[in-house]
DNA sequence: CGCTTGTGTTGGAGCGCTCTAATCCTTATG
DNA sequence: CATAAGGATTAGAGCGCTCCAACACAAGCG
């Protein structure tokens, strides 16, 4: 830096002017010293300038799981929205364990991040609320009762009640849901689809069969179901993964789709939208629910100090593995193509 | 630090001794600091530890696309051996454009990474030498004739030819390709296919579609190779997303997979492996080639300086969308399940 | 003409740590 | 008992930048 300042005939705090592009520096000398460091190949050493300013312009992202697309996608929005405003993005994977949850964070608080934002975290409240202490934090995926933290979520009370819906309207009554375990959203999911069912009348239909979130768990569910004396005309799965688990399941149990049964997911990842699975599901905003993480988290940044809990409402995407139930009177749907 | 210093009674040089657990530093004195650090919720900045120390113990990951299972899994391996090596990482998009690609190096150069991973670079020769110039890089999925760059890869003659060998050996002589256009390795592969063809006595029957490794692509390529007069009763996709695309297209036209037509992908993803899909495919050595990486990364910190080449062998990967030639007399296989 | 105002520029004091060289204290050695 | 050897500790000079206060200078004002 000095180097640069003496070539352009300038001092040092100049330069560091000019590299910031701050105003009120006169263009011939903003020349000069750009001109110098062009030739002399200087690059600023993001590290120096980090600590004399106190802030990284970097954001903390947790990963829950790098292999599930519902996380590549949010992590899109974030990446977008953060590079709009300028700020790097810090990735770590919590590896599946809340240790490893822990650690990322401990890791992303030494460097010195300006945010965190954690999706899918399976982290205890307490830690949350630890880290919250520290850092601006969003929670992405995953909401916190009684706690000063800013979260982002889909409308675990809508969507579950959509993919009821359509199944109820295309006649079904039998409805069992597969659900995501103890993993992120879980919980409340499968509260929205025993609420949906009983408020179509249905309450007796319910019928929850445990998973956690994976493909092996879906065909699991889908074999108890479907090995029943009176198995379902149609699984809601608590998401895309586990759906298309049932869906390959019962296809080997020699069920046709959605002739004799329909399936539903959730999320709509990539995978659902993967021509030969073409699965019914509902969407969440999944890059809208990054850019408002983003979002939430420079205003927290920026001084903001009352919690904001975004809950942004999910539609049904309408594909080809729910149809009539066995039975009613067909609609406009086509067999699966 | 100075606070901590002064709670424990010592210098802060002894501090940094003990934070950075140097040998030679009484068990006294370590438990004081130990102690003092933690009452105090003394946490060292990693920034300032950088800066004066001139290595950031973070190796800048260059991602070309998030969203190809290939690439997470990749760095699953980065990730498992960064961090045995107490490696921090820093993932960056390319969002699949040159200058993207170019913008996240530049990044990583000025955050005064250690290292540099690119996977599956589109970058030209040029930038990535001057890249490597500055900074100990290596490029994964990715070769580079001429320069002194580490690399590592596949082996591109030994993939396709295990794929033709295989579908040779069901019986199938009109085996065509669908590549990968302009994407990273895709020459290669075609290459690979055509000789392997070739020497099998079946150079009459070379037929490259072209592609972008995409399921669009593959859907595409299928369509054009199955509605000619004598299709192919076989096909080699450059990678499982547009061997996907093709198996989906070929089901659409009334196709039976593999009754009818076999279908073979490439890189052994978690999409291959997907229940529902069971894709015929190339295996990667994914994680490992994301270990390997890393390790030849670590070498040239260290003060390697003549390059490596590192070639990994990949196998077959037998599933439901390949079997006997219609007409050829079956074999072992079974229909697909 | 002295005064304020605002733009453009500069010196110098840190930011929180590491690292070298120097110093102190033991303990083994001839 | 003096001396070397080596382990434990410390002072102090940076690392490369930002940021504050100070300053120079020109323009605008009554």
């Amino acid at each position: 830096m000095d180097d640069v300042a003496e070539a352009a005939g300038v001092s040092r705090s100049l330069v560091s002017l000019v590299m910031r592009d701050a105003p009120n520096v006169s263009d011939t000398r903003r020349r000069a010293v750009l001109d110098a460091a062009a030739s002399l190949g200087y690059r600023p050493n993001v590290l120096a300038r980090n600590l004399a300013s106190r802030r990284t312009m970097t954001l903390g992202v947790m990963i829950n799981d790098l292999h599930n697309p519902f996380f590549a996608e949010a992590v899109d929005g974030i990446t977008e929205q953060a590079d709009r405003a300028g700020y790097q993005l810090l990735l770590a994977t919590g590896r599946r364990s809340s240790s490893g949850e822990a650690g990322a964070i401990e890791t992303f608080l030494r460097l010195r991040v300006d945010g965190l934002i954690l999706t899918g975290a399976t982290l205890p409240t307490a830690d949350i609320v630890a880290a919250a202490a520290q850092c601006p934090t969003v929670l992405l995926s995953r909401t916190l009762r009684n706690a000063d933290v800013d979260t982002v979520n889909n409308d675990e009370r809508v969507g579950p009640r959509l993919a009821v819906q359509h199944l109820a309207g295309l006649g079904h009554s039998r409805i069992a849901h597969i659900d995501g375990g103890r993993g992120a959203g879980a919980g409340q999911r499968r509260a929205g689809y025993e609420r949906a069912m009983r408020d179509l009348g249905l309450g007796d239909a319910i019928e929850v069969i445990g998973g956690d979130y994976t493909e092996q768990s879906g065909a699991a569910g889908a074999e108890v179901l479907l090995t029943r004396e009176a198995p379902p005309t149609a699984i809601f799965a608590a998401n895309d993964l586990s759906a298309a688990g049932a869906l390959d399941r019962a296809e080997e149990l020699g069920y046709d789709i959605p002739g004799d049964l329909s399936i539903v997911g959730y999320d709509n990842t990539s995978i659902a939208a993967m021509g030969h699975i073409s699965l019914t599901t509902v969407n969440q905003p999944r890059e809208e629910m990054g850019r408002t993480a983003v979002d939430l988290v420079l205003e927290r940044i920026d001084g903001r100090t009352t919690p904001v809990n975004h809950v942004l409402t999910p539609n049904l995407v309408d594909r080809a593995t729910s149809g009539p139930a066995p039975g009613a009177e067909p609609t406009r749907k086509g067999p699966r193509s």
